[in-house]
DNA sequence: TTTGCCAACTTAACACTGTTAACTATCTTT
DNA sequence: AAAGATAGTTAACAGTGTTAAGTTGGCAAA
């Protein structure tokens, strides 16, 4: 039985490889130029290698994406700190706009591409990073209601404007939409000022 | 001169033709299905020719992005028959929301996509379309504070705010970000109701 | 009228992309 | 030692955007 768990580990090593060396291309030269046959040179394999360990590009893209989302998880342990829940809302805003705008390529992958959902869908599985982050926002927007913070509404209608208003921001900065509009220097100040305008809004007087 | 005049015309003819047909196409069989080639074949010309009359892909694309302001543009018109700016902000809102989830493959070009953008990069020009749309919101925004009907803030911000809380919406939905999170059949209401809290939250009691 | 030019257009090619089928070693088991 | 599974390869398919070179046709000047 040992041969058999050693090559299950040495696997389990090359499928890592692939992952590692996958994530390094697209944090450097961007998410549209990793290819197949970059990440098989980059491991000095075949490109025809990485279809031995994975079905196909979708399902290596949706592992750099799980990974995206612990990079994201990480960042929000501090959270646990914040007691008045409409400060810990505002601080998980500020750690979204700085997310995405810091790591856009992974951001790209997690909540723009195709490619990852595509892979979950022909599992038929469900989303289980999103929707961990969903429900957190949820429980926080609860709490804050509960404590009178908060004037009540549906829970889920206001995690979806929350969580829609940072994912716009994000997305039209990163996908360069704002360039134009807003004066780059001001972009960041200009997006935290709508994120504190809206907590700043719906908090109970 | 007629005969100069004519030849441009003709030119002008096998542009719009070139447009016609990258539209069709990307509005039928997806935005990523649209490729060189099959613009080409749908309009019985070489790939190549194409180039005789666009610089690059990116051109034609951008030309169906302005396209697609234009629908969305139509599609607002009716606005200015709504005097309170709060329920014109609100109408807007819908109508935004309306056009991305009917049109997602326009909305990806418009708002998403690179592709375009890249063109106006090169150029080194504004961004006419985005800006209009945002100085109109900006203009109801500040209307309906000089009317009272606002909470005071920084007009900047709320439009980015709105903006971005819409565009959020529409882009987690056809990004297929809410499938697993929201019941499909109730994915368009609870859009709504986001939209719906927004403004009542901002709405001066 | 004939020559030459110029414009519109096409063919062939380059350098890529993801992916599959078929082949070749190497290592394991009988 | 022979047979079979395992891991990896090469070659190929069908597609992508794009460029260079070649081919037409029609018009203008000689």
């Amino acid at each position: 039985m040992g041969i058999v768990a050693r090559k299950e580990k040495q696997k389990q090593e090359i499928r890592q490889l692939i992952l590692d060396a996958s994530m390094k291309l697209f944090v450097e030269e961007g998410f549209s130029h990793v290819s197949v046959r970059k990440i098989a040179e980059q491991i000095q394999y075949s490109p025809t290698t990485l279809y031995l360990y994975f079905k196909d590009k979708n399902e290596i893209l949706f592992h750099c994406c799980e990974s995206g989302f612990e990079k994201m998880l990480e960042q929000n342990k501090s959270l646990a700190l914040i007691g008045n829940p409409l400060e810990r809302l505002h601080q998980m805003g500020v750690n979204y706009l700085n997310f995405g705008l810091s790591n856009p390529e992974y951001y790209d992958l997690m909540f723009i591409q195709d490619a990852p959902m595509a892979r979950i869908n022909e599992l038929g599985e469900g989303w289980s990073s999103g929707d961990q982050a969903l429900e957190f926002l949820k429980i926080i927007i609860k709490e804050a209601m509960d404590k009178d913070l908060l004037i009540p509404a549906k829970v889920e209608s206001v995690a979806l404007a929350v969580w829609g208003m940072v994912h716009g921001l994000v997305s039209l900065a990163t996908k360069q939409r704002l360039d134009k509009l807003v004066s780059s220097h001001e972009m960041e100040q200009t997006m935290h000022d709508s994120l504190d305008w809206l907590l700043k809004t719906m908090k109970k007087a």
